[in-house]
DNA sequence: GCGAGCCGTTAGCGACGCTAACACCAAGCT
DNA sequence: AGCTTGGTGTTAGCGTCGCTAACGGCTCGC
């Protein structure tokens, strides 16, 4: 009678989150859809956050499958700025499931899609970095450009359609390139201010170095699954470089390795931390 | 029997969100610690939306009291800055109610808190560009700050609290700033980008990070005492550079630098594969 | 005095998330 | 074959939720 239970609840699920919202998922409503009853539900998915997570992930996946294969540019920056208009169109065409993904926040834990879609970031950002184009860390640039497109998204899909400014998402996201990048964008209007400061070669160096001592720029069509996200700022203290991945850097042991590329985030953030709050980086 | 109904059931509303979080907030509870029935909740507030739309605006309304006699400064672009501080930090002080003004998205429609504190950051932005220090309209200033400030205050909720980067906000923050006012930074002798290659291999960027650390002198050990604080942490860092003596490694100490430009030239000359830096890591 | 409107209370409706308990059925073991 | 075992489907129901109809007592203008 039902040759995938699992599949076809997703499904229903999906459709019955596209057409009436988030409010009109119900286990009821979706059991009623599926042709199945409310117990094989929780068993399969355990509780109603269970099934959020599940479908929230499924239509996510799907999106990206269809999407991702535009991906590859030569220049990692146009793949970053891609990555952000995805991320931002994804939001508009699917608001149902992106207020389920990123708009329903609880304050202490955060649900999978977003840490997922954080893995994409983190190894474009990589690329970036690699290519000697970011003057912050890469767990910085990520949590920086990651917070702005959220609340851009979520910013616009708050408010009726017509209401929506274009060109915000763009302004933001330009902002935040500004922000995190080396260069001045080439093309652009030539009101950039070109504020590079002379120090921005060393952080960028710095972090070029860093990148090459993390190993090769992660694939394009690899995610990175092994790769830990060190979200932590001053982690790192040999997790990811000491314990597996060592990288090509045969002159130095492990331990120096990783105490090198500690000492390099912080000479990219420069010799002190802004704001009040000086406790940044011990 | 009872004075001010309505009052009672905001301040057990109130505390019992402060308390047990927004799942808690269920109106039988309510009703129950306000000592109040369920039709005398529905008649004061129309149906659950109502009461949370009044609750939120009242926790906020009472922070904002206690927050904003500390408001005006001289400086209109410093007020925004302590705004920005401000929202952040409530969000941080008073999560669930956060989650609730903001963090709950329904696609079609915006509560009332955002709108009310939409007027204020107008308002702040208005002034600024009085001041003649905005260069794009008060609109798009207050749409980007807005989003940005959101997306930052709801990611900061999101992750448990240690693993918060403290300076997320600031920097934000500054992008943002740096993106819609203008330059008030004056413009320093603008070295060469001096850009290294896209994929320069390793030893390359050692030696490079190496002859910048060469044109800065060893820090002393106390960085931020010598060293003019600035505002605007990012751009700036003039008054570093216009001391003369390069971009300083503040970040690390004498030691830590001479220790490092040693490793960068034996990671120069050590047995890095002559295939180019391309080893897999996972 | 007296109808009129306001307010609190009781009781309950429909829907929700979730689960105990049982029926069935294919597969593995003795 | 007989029996156990484990997974699957089904029924029925528990406790809670948001919300409301209906009633009874209250004050108040006339």
């Amino acid at each position: 009678m039902s040759p995938d239970a699992r599949q076809r609840i997703l499904d229903a699920a999906a459709s019955l989150l596209a057409e009436s919202g988030s409010e009109a998922l119900s286990t009821r409503a979706v059991a009623a859809a599926a042709n199945i009853q409310a117990p094989t539900l929780y068993r399969i998915f355990g509780d109603k956050q269970g099934l959020i997570e599940a479908v929230t992930a499924y239509g996510f996946e799907r999106y990206l499958a269809d999407k991702q294969a535009q991906a590859p540019t030569g220049d990692p920056v146009e793949d970053l700025r891609r990555g952000w208009d995805l991320h931002v169109e994804f939001a508009l065409t699917h608001p149902d499931f992106y207020a389920l993904m990123y708009g329903s926040v609880r304050p202490g834990h955060q649900p999978a899609v977003p840490r997922e879609a954080t893995g994409l970031l983190v190894a474009m950002l990589e690329r970036v970095a690699h290519a000697g184009r970011l003057r912050v860390p890469v767990a910085t640039a990520a949590q920086m450009t990651g917070a702005a497109s959220v609340g851009v998204a979520l910013a616009l899909i708050a408010r009726p359609e017509q209401e929506r400014d274009p060109a915000l998402s763009a302004r933001v996201r330009e902002a935040m390139l500004d922000a995190i990048l080396t260069d001045p964008h080439p093309a652009r209007d030539g009101a950039g201010p070109a504020r590079d400061g002379a120090d921005t070669p060393l952080a960028a160096r710095a972090l070029a170095l860093d990148a090459a001592l993390a190993g090769a720029p992660p694939a394009d069509d690899a995610p990175p699954a092994g790769t830990p996200v060190d979200t932590s700022p001053d982690t790192s203290s040999g997790g990811a470089a000491a314990a597996g991945a060592a990288p090509a850097a045969g002159a130095l042991t492990a331990a120096e390795t990783a105490l090198l590329r500690q000492w390099l985030r912080r000479l990219a953030e420069g010799p002190h931390d802004s704001t009040g709050n000086s406790r940044a980086v011990r």
